[in-house]
DNA sequence: GCAATATTTCGGTTATCATCGAAGTATGAA
DNA sequence: TTCATACTTCGATGATAACCGAAATATTGC
């Protein structure tokens, strides 16, 4: 019987862990080279490109060249949710190293997830605007009231929902490590832009793990009452 | 770097063809003895048998005992989904004999996605819904508005948001063969219940297609203005 | 108790594929 | 031109796992 769309193909291209690590790896948004790409998943150049092919002959990334580098990522957004349903249902894994534990760490307490922001920060953040009564919750979707509007307007978030763009305003993202929703979509992409732009966080030298700065952990508190403990 | 959650394992086990048509099989949501899984992937019982346990293990089934036979189904709606979000990104794969091909004209037309309906029907008769004004779209959920929850009710679904519930009530699911959105969610099962309770709808021979009775085609024409043509 | 059906366990075979060394191509720098 | 860097292709190796035959276990029906 075995009905149609082979999906059986895809599943199996993402289950290498090789593979896997460098979709993971994109699942920041951020196109990246291939050496780092297989830097990130622990095996040599050859073998990378190889795998890179495949993905790309799949459709699940694409490719731009700049001069002898090439960069690659992720084919489009349908992909990256994919990859996070994936996720939801994946057991967590051991940890091996110390190295490893601490990027677990910096991963479950902030990191962008495709281009908005997600871990410990993604999910408070949200729970702050629910809070404060500028978002409601609506099914698997968060509605930005009038309040809101205004509020994120002064922040410096260009609120406007194109009509054109098949895109979700504002998604319910389930959260892996935190099991919990944050705040996706557009408007998730667009906080989460304004963030990098007022430099309250910044990317981690690799991996999509980032930090919150001096000057994000007092504007977080000042503007959302968001409190920040050292943990 | 590798993060953490290890999706490899769990997209390797989804990337077997023989499992993924297991897993296929189960998308109706239909609980099914091992032995007709067996039978849909097309190997022998003891094959099927360990994949089984595999998928078992890695909490993508559950299984329930009735005597010699054992049930398998899908753990929760989150495989479902993990399932449905990996179709679409999955090329569409050739058709080789002429059963293959009515199969698919079938699951197109009509079919069960884990426990709502997906296909043409699926997406038309979401589509009558947003015309008649009785749901709304709203990013990746649709509204019951007041005058679709009087004419649900009147048909005989019953609509109650139970609060203790996690599901979504209205998701909006892409479907693969249209590439539109269906109505899901706990509304969606609801609903489709009801069609199969007042037998407009019903099963097919094996697979989750499923057929729209006479009753059906007058019903859904009389009640949503859904007007099916043979094709 | 005995035969039939449903499923699982074991063992051995086979095929696939990830991997890397070596060599090849392309771009940029000196 | 020459060298270095980034990536790709080829070929060989090795490990994994899907698969089925045979046999074991469990349940139902006679």
């Amino acid at each position: 019987m075995n009905s149609n769309p082979n999906l059986a193909e895809v599943a199996s291209l993402i289950g290498n862990p090789s593979r896997a690590a460098m979709l993971v790896s994109l699942l920041g948004g951020k196109a990246l080279p291939a050496g780092d790409l297989a830097r990130a998943a622990g095996i040599s150049p050859q073998t990378a490109s190889t795998h890179l092919a495949k993905l790309i002959h799949a459709g699940l990334l694409i490719q731009e060249s700049y001069g002898r580098h090439k960069y690659f990522r992720l084919a489009n957004s349908e992909v990256g949710h994919a990859l996070e349903a994936l996720q939801t249902i994946s057991p967590p894994k051991p940890i091996r190293s110390l190295r490893e534990s601490n990027q677990l760490h910096a991963l479950q307490f902030a990191r962008t997830c495709y281009d908005h922001l997600a871990g410990k920060i993604g999910v408070a953040l949200t729970d702050r605007l629910l809070e404060m009564n500028f978002i409601e919750k609506s099914g698997k979707e968060f509605l930005l009231n009038a309040k809101g509007k205004i509020k994120l307007h002064e922040f410096g978030v260009t609120v406007e929902k194109s009509p054109k763009s098949r895109r979700c305003f504002a998604r319910q993202c389930l959260d892996w490590s935190e099991r919990r929703y944050h705040l996706a979509g557009s408007l998730g992409a667009s906080l989460t832009r304004r963030l990098f732009e007022l430099k309250w966080i910044e990317n981690l030298p690799d991996g999509r793990a980032v930090r919150v700065t001096d000057a994000g952990i007092k504007g977080l508190s000042d503007e959302f009452g968001l409190h920040l403990t050292i943990e």
